[in-house]
DNA sequence: AGATGTACCATTTTT
DNA sequence: TGGTACATCT
């Protein structure tokens, strides 16, 4: 058989088989032509990328050097080198496994000069993007209020990911005036000039050298017999355009191409992932073989369910059937509750019975759709002392001190770096204000020199005041005693004397906030990790990969992340909370996308359940504190989508039935007491702790007689059945003065269909549905 | 130049 | 509500 890539009599290959299914087996061994695995959520998808690199490496398929393996994320490229190594037993280095980036950077820098850039150019980062884009808006008299440069650069970056170069952008793309595509072409010009690109560009550049140079197509196809691609479904048009540049041949047969992705999981659409490429692969690449991975190892049967009967209200894929040889399990818990307060009593608890179970804490995890949902969870685990990452802030290389530090070393290396210049040439404070460096940065483009060098020559003259003159001509001194340094100094050491001469330590440690020493920290951290390099290029692209290393394994601790971050990770018992209209589905997503971004939003709630093993507790509530005002919320759409088999819902006592509407309403829904959750939980819901709490004592909180409150909800849910709900808007007009049970009286002020907004009496204007307000004269109902 | 005030706004994030 | 970017004050 032509195909068979393995063959049995010898035993290092048959290891490196055994225990494969025959999909994942049949993924590994096409290696003729296109393939495209289509993976499940937890079906081997890694096992299948590194067994089939290894083995076309093993059967003598190809060199190292010959297959080209392209990731997203460092993580995933560390990963597949690692496994690689391992099972081919050798180091890895000098292969071409890494990110698109990575990747993208190794072959720009050996063709810079097609491109118009030299081969030690450097990579721009978002903050210098925006400068640079604001700088050139403030040159054309823009007003940058009306066009704000992270709007110009978003339409830019838009471009890029597509696949347009300044001079080639589509008219039909060009929708703002002329304005974003005359700022696209000096934004490049000025990278040109500062010899760097941006993120976009190395793509972009890859891309356009294989377009407009035969011989390059020609070398690296010739070069790259097997392609291999991770998550293909956040593939971008550029990347795209790109793979299959490499792939086609002349007379559009497709080479050894095998993606691997999977269309459900693709939640990157908003920053230019194309879930087409991979609904289209068959069509993309002629003779494409299709191998669907369907075996779940990760998920119980009820929670796999779940998941699959939601996704399964997609349009918008190419459709797999999971299925697993695990027991049923747990079924999936929804929880509904009265607000977020009580959520996060409720995971915390639950955390703690589950742990108190012998669960450990790192197999738990809370995922949640938008960052600042993190908080509450944050402040209960506090109180309650649970330990706890929050996984998603800044990454170390984008830490302030991190890129002021950097910027020195980029000014010593790059005397015209103007970006770095004004990044650092009043940190610390030196009493130079916006009117001298405005002043320098005249001359400099005058002159078109460096800024630096502008000093130089301003210094000559009585440009500056005294003060700010001698302020200058001392870190001019400074300066040229680092670069005379740079030669013979250990570029550790030079670093770390620029930072003490500069001030720059000195600065952190005259700082009294808290974070303080955690950034002088940092810094530290920046010199170990420049250790390991020859030099600081290296060092910049490899930063962020070093530091993941450095960020070691400590004490046990719960998960806190966004959805987003958990693609690809796995735990024992996973938080899903605010599932509500408006947040879960998100709003915004909605709106902006409609029907694709609701598809997304859905994806996201298939990636979530997907990355629990034995149990998925969902949660919603009735009411939420977003940006400062309280909202009634209603339960997601996506609790409604999970088929009544598969789930046990309960809700906390005296609550209404929030799923009403679902298809499961009947029996679906049990009070707290019979359910398992600690009696603890059912008696607090009860005492008056989660009405005046901190968050409700705050603010215009109304305290209610609790026992009013539980028997006006489930009097007001009567009035909701009775009238039905378009009725309801109607019975509002602008001005008119209402009762809310939460917030008291009211007039209201705007009317949205069925959403009223409300100035209420005690304070603040809240956005609430119709339903839950009554005029006032009937507030005595209550 | 730095402190104080105010209007505005508010996903998801990798390289 | 709370953070931040910009304007105005000292």
């Amino acid at each position: 058989m032509q195909n068979a890539l393995i063959s049995t009599d010898d035993n290092y290959k048959t290891d490196m088989l055994s225990g494969l299914n025959p999909a994942q087996r049949s993924a590994v061994e096409a290696v003729d032509g296109p393939v495209l695995v289509l993976a499940g959520a937890g079906t081997g998808k890694t096992r299948v990328l590194t067994t089939r690199l290894a083995a076309i490496l093993l059967n003598g398929l190809a060199y190292p050097t010959q297959i080209l393996a392209v990731t997203f994320t460092n993580k995933a490229a560390r990963e597949l080198q690692e496994r690689v190594a391992a099972l081919v037993g050798g180091p890895v280095e000098g292969w071409f496994i890494g990110t698109f980036h990575s990747i993208c950077t190794r072959i720009l820098r050996k063709h810079a000069a097609r491109v118009g850039l030299k081969p030690n150019f450097t990579i721009l980062d978002t903050d210098d993007q925006l400068r640079l884009i604001k700088q050139i808006l403030e040159a054309e008299n823009v007003d940058t209020k009306k066009t704000p440069p992270r709007a110009v650069l978003a339409v830019i970056e838009r471009w890029k990911d597509r696949g347009y170069a300044s001079d080639n952008v589509p008219p039909s793309e060009v929708t703002q005036s002329g304005l974003y595509l005359k700022v696209y072409g000096i934004y490049q010009e000025r990278l040109r000039t500062l010899n760097a690109c941006d993120f976009g560009d190395l793509l972009l550049y890859n891309y356009v050298l294989l377009l407009n140079n035969e011989d390059l197509l020609q070398e690296y196809q010739h070069r790259f017999r097997y392609i291999l691609v991770d998550e293909y479904q956040d593939t971008n048009v550029v990347q795209y355009l790109w793979l299959r540049r490499l792939t086609l041949t002349r007379d559009g047969q497709a080479r050894n191409i095998c993606c691997v992705g999977d269309e459900d999981q693709s939640i990157y659409g908003w920053r230019g992932a194309e879930i087409g490429n991979i609904l289209r692969f068959e069509q993309d690449f002629p003779g494409a073989k299709i191998i669907r991975l369907e075996e779940n190892y990760r998920s119980s049967g009820h929670i796999l369910g779940a998941a699959s009967a939601l996704i399964a209200h997609n349009r918008d894929r190419l459709g797999k059937t999971l299925w697993t040889a695990a027991s049923e399990g747990d079924k999936v818990r929804v929880q509904s509750l009265w607000d977020g307060e009580s959520e996060a009593r409720f995971v915390g608890d639950e955390l703690e019975s589950f742990q108190r179970r012998g669960m450990s804490l790192n197999q738990m995890a809370v995922l949640v759709r938008a960052g600042f949902q993190t908080r509450e969870f944050e402040e209960r685990f506090l109180k309650i002392g649970v330990p706890y990452r929050v996984i998603g802030g800044p990454r170390f290389y984008e830490r302030q001190e991190i890129r002021d530090a950097i910027a020195y070393i980029r000014l010593i290396l790059v005397p015209e770096d103007d970006l770095a210049f004004e990044r650092i040439i009043n940190v610390p404070k030196r009493g130079l204000g916006t009117a001298t460096i405005q002043h320098i940065a005249i001359h400099a483009r005058e002159a078109k020199i460096g800024m630096l060098q502008a000093v130089r020559e301003l210094l000559n003259t009585d440009a500056f005041k005294p003060k700010v003159r001698a302020t200058l001509e001392s870190f001019i001194r400074a300066y040229d005693v680092w670069v005379q340094q740079l030669p013979d100094l250990p570029h550790t050491d030079l670093t770390e004397r620029v930072l003490e001469e500069s001030g720059y330590i000195a600065m952190w440690q005259a700082e009294k906030t808290p974070d303080a020493p955690t950034r002088l920290e940092n810094l530290k951290e920046l010199i170990n990790a420049i250790a390991e390099f020859d030099n600081l290029q290296s060092f910049m692209e490899h930063v962020s990969l070093v530091m993941e290393k450095a960020r070691g394994e400590e004490q046990e601790q719960v998960t806190l992340m966004t959805l987003h971050a958990a693609k690809g990770l796995e735990f024992d018992l996973v938080f899903l909370p605010g599932w509500e209209e408006e947040i879960f589905p998100s709003r915004r997503s909605l709106e902006e996308n409609g029907m694709k971004g609701l598809e997304e939003e859905r994806r996201l709630a298939y990636v979530g359940l997907t990355r629990a093993r034995e149990h998925a507790i969902i949660s919603t509530v009735a009411n939420r504190l977003v940006y400062g005002s309280w909202t009634n919320a209603i339960p997601s759409r996506f609790i409604s989508e999970l088929p009544a088999q598969h789930i046990e819902a309960s809700s906390e006592a005296g609550m209404f039935s929030t799923m009403n509407r679902g298809s499961y309403s009947e029996g679906g829904f049990r009070n707290m007491r019979s359910a398992s959750a600690p009696q603890e939980f059912a008696q607090s819901s009860y005492n008056a702790s989660s009405y005046k709490g901190a968050a409700f004592g705050k603010s215009n909180y109304p305290a209610r007689p609790k026992a009013n409150l539980i028997e006006g909800r489930a009097q007001r849910i009567d009035n909701v059945r009775g009238e039905g709900d378009e009725e309801t808007s109607r019975k509002f007009s602008k001005g008119d003065r209402v009762f809310h049970q939460k917030f008291g009286y009211g007039n209201v002020v705007v009317i949205e269909g069925e959403k009223l907004e409300v100035q209420f009496d005690m304070g603040g204007t809240k956005k609430i549905m119709a339903d839950f307000v009554v005029p006032e004269d009937l507030a005595g109902q209550f």
